[in-house]
Parts: structure tokens; C-alpha cells; sequence
DNA sequence: ACTGGCACTCGCTACAGTCGAGTGCCAGGG
DNA sequence: CCCTGGCACTCGACTGTAGCGAGTGCCAGT
């Protein structure tokens, strides 16, 4: 299968014109826009080979060429080099993200902004209580037998469960409990609480202990176990560019994957490499997001990553301009965390 | 204009027919499925009057007729009675809604609820702060410079805002401030709280002014004047049911108009009368949205009201059937938030 | 006031014909 | 051996025509 340069030349071009066009390109429209060389005759041979080895199709006979998914592959993979922001982009990343208040805010803000530089679905994961310390644990007594406990985590996150107690429990009980629980767990990681938890219990005073059976099941059921993840998602109206042409006519299957959690926290929170990854076409486990890409990856203060973030869209992306961006934008995202 | 009792039943079928069938609705099919007990000719001449009224109207000549916003507002204020929920429903309600764990679950939960039983896009605002009253704030020390301010809503609602000091504080002053801030707060409706705060500011000991009064800028700032409303929505697939007839083929208008909150809060958060609201086609504000309806309600403990829900669909939807939903819905989040 | 009958409208579908972009292949030339 | 120009071919897109049929408006009759 001897791909040489030029072969590959006209695969990226390809590539390039069907992303831009939206339309099959054939070997005379090649030849004219870009400076290949030679003739649309060679450009057909070359066409020819690449459609063997699996990398473009043609919708009908006589019609110009499409590239795969196997295609689109190959061309991030060894055809594209991230394209550099401009500085209108870089701006408008630094405008957007100034002034957030809170964590929901900076969520909120950074999808909206990557949804509005990309022009596609953007997703972004808050970040994973996995992955965070608790900062600082409240008991807010609601009555007498009703508590509601307060998870403030160092990634800004704040969680709260209403806690149901097994008998009224005076204020300077709630008091005492909440000294003994911060005393133990503030600092530690989410994920390594577990027997730090068990051990409050087993130490506090007799008479708070049934008390701290109870937070301690809320604790380790609602907040450890069944790690919360929450998700933003933003320009979905996005989908209906290019009108009917993409994603065969029918948004339903993208938009049902669009309502599932756990789909997207697949799609876009599997952040072990800290690279960015992208998935195309049929390499998706999902079959509603066979006609989707996604580019995506992880973000978080520093070098330690706790979240993902990315940007959905038809195969027909421009796969170097969305990772330029989604990189970017999950780099000052960071830097904004690791301030607070 | 006389709109006798025959011609109101026409209408009536007309508007059943097209709602289940999704197609122009002629004078024989009309017979031969409801019990007119007249003609097709007579039905003709029927229809011919109330197309002069505007309640309907041929997308051609000489096909079936459609009925106009006009007539389905006429329809849902004269012409329908709201469905009764099957046991079925009933259950789905009761079953979806308990071993909610917190607000944001209650939300999420009711809002997937909501888009399941109506088939359209739900929507449902969380407890509006500007209807809540202070149940604690909570002083968080980050740094000797930085606190997190949380406030705790009797309606659940939490939110946290991250406050830049002007100069270190001490963890004992935190303490006092906490105290003072809650003895005086504590309470209060959110909306009541500036003349409040303002005293605060002044009856506080002078070294713990500056903080007070940064504190208070954040407060009145980020949550009173700027009430900050949420909105959970779900749904949107059901958009793309009935292909591309409903909305005339764009989804668009409908996804831009979903992704902008003030949009959302206009549509189901303006809750002066307690009674359900239909907003039919062009009646609607927003020119994104005259292809749709809307039918919203307010909900919250008791008889106050605290929050709006609703669905969103095409003008061709089940009224009686929505309008049913949407107030069983909100009548059993009601009584959950009332038990919290 | 309702009904049956009738002519008319007009969107939908099928079909045939044309056009043209794009292809595959082949023979010839550097 | 690779590239090129030429050529016949394919097939989708578009156009125009014709027939069908659902549905209508109108009118005369009961």
C-alpha cells in the first residue's frame, strides 16, 4: 500500500475542500485549487488507490469523492498541524473567562465560549469529586432531626445532601460533629475517605455515634460511591448548520446521546493520557455517534487533570481549528482554577 | 361571528384529528370518524365559516384544513377539558419523584419526567432566589484572604460565591462574622435582605468593617439584584419527532431560543396567577418560538410559589394531555418541596 | 337548513429526456 | 515507469409533461 507524498497531498486536500465545501470534490476541482502539480488524469489514479486502501468513497458513481472516517483518521493523525489561534480568538478566550464568580460560572462561561469558537456542540465535565479534596464539610441544622451537609471540595465544587437523623440531636452536638468530621477529613481526597469516614465513627463519643452512622452513609453513598458528575452542555443549535447534510437528516439519534450523562462523561472524561483525543465517526462505542466526532480532553490546575472538556460535531469538522481551540480553552481554564 | 354548537364541533375534530394524525384534515374523513351526524358538504359549508373566522386554514387549495394558533387557542380556552391522568401516569409521577436525595436531584428528576410523559422538551426552573428566604450562610475560610461565602436557601437552593478579602482576617473574626451575619439574615426573604445588610455593615465592630463590607457588596451583588435563576431542561430529541413537519424543517430558531436562559425564564418563570398558561404559536414573544407552544405552570410548597415548569412542543400538540401533566407535576414537586 | 351532485383546483407521483460533472481506461510521450 | 490527454460511459440532478385523486365551492333540489 505505497502512499507516497503526493498521494497523501491529495487526500489532504481532499479533506480540506470536502470540510469547506460541504460538497464531493473531483480531480478537476482539485488540480485547479490546489497547486498539486500535475493533472486531474493523475489525480483520478491517486483517487483511485486512496479509495482502494479504504480512505475515500464516492456517494454514487460519477460523483466526486468523499472522505472516511479511516480518511479523516489518517489526516489528523499525519496530514494536519494544530492550527495556531489567531489573536482575535485568544482574546475572545481571555474576555470570556474573566470575571466568573464561582465554579458553575466558569462551567458555564466555558462552554458557551468553546461552542462559540468552534461552531459546535460543546461539553464541558465539572470537575470529578474523583478526583478533588474536601475542603471543608458544613452541617446546617434544618430542625432538630434534619441536617443538611455541605461538601465544599477544593475544585470549587459544592455539594449538599439532606440528612434525615435518626433522633433530634442538640446544636452543640451538630457543633461538636462538625469540629471532629473536619478535624478528620478536610484534605484528604474524595477517593481516599472511605476509611478515614469508618474511623469517625468508631471514635466519636457513644452518644453522637448514631448521629455519625447516618452522615456517614450519606457521605459514602451520595458522594464517594455514585461520584456525582455533573455536565454543561452548549450549542446544540450548532447541529444545524450545514442543514440536512450532515448526520444523514435525522439529529435525533446526536441529540438522545446528548441527553445521557453517562454518554457524554464517556465521551469526554476517559482523561488518562493527558493529550487531547479525538474520536471519529464509527470509532465511537456509540452507535447513535457513528456520523459525530468528538474532540475532546482533560483540564485541571497545574499538571493534574480533573475534568474533561471537548466539542462535538459531524465528521466533516475542521479538525485542526477545533483542536487548536479545545486545547486552548482547557488551558486557561486550568490556569483560572489553579487560581482559586 | 355565529359560532354555533355544530360549528365548535367541528372545529373541535379538526383540531383532534390534526393533532393525532399530523395531516390536513378534509370534510369526509371528518364524517366518517366522529359522529357529526350531518354531511361532508354540510361540514364544508361549516368550514368555510370558521376559516373566515381565521380558526382554520388550507395550506392549498384543495387540501384538508389546519387549524390556525386562533383556533387552538379557541380549542384550549372553550372546546377541551384537561385530560385526567391515567394510573399509569399517576404512578410514573410518584415512582420517578421519591429517593430524590437534594434539589438538584428533585430538578433533574422532575424535568426527565416532565419529557417522558409529555413527549415534548421540558423545562423547569429551580426555586427562585428572589422567592427564597435565607435558611443559613456559611463562612468557608480558603485563604487568609479569601472566603467562600454559602448560602443556604430554605428552598433548597445552594449557592457559593468565592470572596476576595481586602486584607487578611483571622479564623476568630470569621466566626464572629458568621454570627452576626446569620443573626441578622438568617430568615429573611432574599428580597428584604439589602436594608438588612446595609445595617449589618454599620452595626458591625469597626476592625471587622472592611470585610463586612466586601462581604456585602458580593451579597447584594451576585445574589440579590442579580437574582441568579437556573433552569434544568430535557427533552430536546423529542423535537425531531414528527420529522421535519413540525417547525417547517428548521430546528434552529427552536435550539437557539432553548439555549438562552432569559428565553426559558420568560417563558415558564412569569408565574403572577397560579393557574396554567398556554402560549400558542405567535402569541409567543419570541419570534424563534411562533412555530411553538408552551404550557407552563408554577409550582412550590404549599400555595406559594416558587419556581416555574413547563414543556415546550409544536403548536400541533396534545393540550388537554399537557396541560394535565404539567399540573400533576408540579402539584407532586410542590408537596416534595413542602416536606423538605 | 341540509344534502347530493358536479366541475374545478392543485399538489403529488411517475416517467422520459437532457445536461453535465466526474469517472475509468487506454494509448502515447517524456 | 510514470504522467498526460483523450474518450466513452455512468448516473444524479433538473425539467417538463401527464394522470391521479383528495378536497373544495357552488348550486339545485328536498
Amino acid at each position: 500500500m505505497g502512499l507516497d507524498d503526493r498521494k497523501l497531498a491529495v487526500l489532504r486536500a481532499i479533506v480540506e475542500d470536502y470540510v469547506s465545501t460541504q460538497e464531493p470534490v473531483g480531480s478537476k476541482a482539485l488540480v485547479e485549487r490546489h497547486q498539486l502539480g500535475v493533472s486531474p488524469a493523475t489525480v483520478r489514479n491517486d483517487m483511485a488507490v486512496l479509495e482502494e486502501e479504504g480512505y475515500i468513497r464516492q456517494p454514487h458513481t460519477s460523483a466526486g469523492r468523499v472522505p472516511t472516517d479511516r480518511g479523516y483518521r489518517l489526516f489528523v493523525d499525519r496530514l494536519s498541524r494544530v492550527k495556531p489561534l489567531s489573536p482575535a480568538e485568544r482574546r475572545a478566550i481571555e474576555r470570556f473567562l474573566v470575571g466568573a464568580v464561582d465554579l458553575d460560572d466558569v462551567v458555564h462561561r466555558t462552554v458557551r465560549l468553546l461552542a462559540q469558537l468552534t461552531r459546535q456542540v460543546a461539553v464541558v465535565q465539572y470537575p470529578s469529586l474523583a478526583r478533588s479534596s474536601v475542603r471543608h464539610l458544613e452541617l446546617v441544622p434544618i430542625s432538630t432531626t434534619r441536617l443538611m451537609l455541605v461538601m465544599i471540595a477544593d475544585t470549587g465544587r459544592v455539594e449538599q445532601r439532606l440528612v434525615e437523623l435518626p433522633g433530634p440531636v442538640p446544636a452543640d452536638d451538630v457543633t461538636d460533629l462538625r469540629r471532629l468530621i473536619n478535624e478528620k477529613l478536610a484534605g484528604a481526597r474524595l477517593s481516599d475517605t472511605p476509611p478515614l469516614v469508618q474511623a469517625l465513627v468508631e471514635e466519636v463519643p457513644p452518644k453522637l455515634r448514631p448521629t455519625m452512622t447516618t452522615l456517614a452513609t450519606v457521605l459514602l453513598e451520595t458522594l464517594v460511591e455514585r461520584h456525582e458528575e455533573r455536565i454543561a452542555l452548549a450549542g446544540t443549535a450548532n447541529l444545524t448548520r450545514g442543514g440536512l447534510l450532515d448526520f444523514q437528516g435525522s439529529l435525533r439519534p446526536i441529540l438522545e446521546a446528548l441527553e445521557e450523562e453517562v454518554v457524554l462523561l464517556k465521551l469526554i472524561g476517559e482523561t488518562e493520557p493527558s493529550t487531547t483525543r479525538v474520536l471519529i465517526g464509527d470509532e465511537n462505542e456509540f452507535d447513535n455517534l457513528r456520523a459525530a466526532s468528538v474532540v475532546s480532553t482533560g483540564y485541571g490546575p497545574g499538571a493534574t487533570i480533573v475534568g474533561g472538556l471537548g466539542v462535538l460535531g459531524p465528521t466533516r469538522m475542521d479538525y485542526p481549528g477545533n483542536i487548536a481551540t479545545v486545547r486552548a480553552v482547557a488551558r486557561y481554564v486550568g490556569e483560572l482554577l489553579a487560581q482559586n
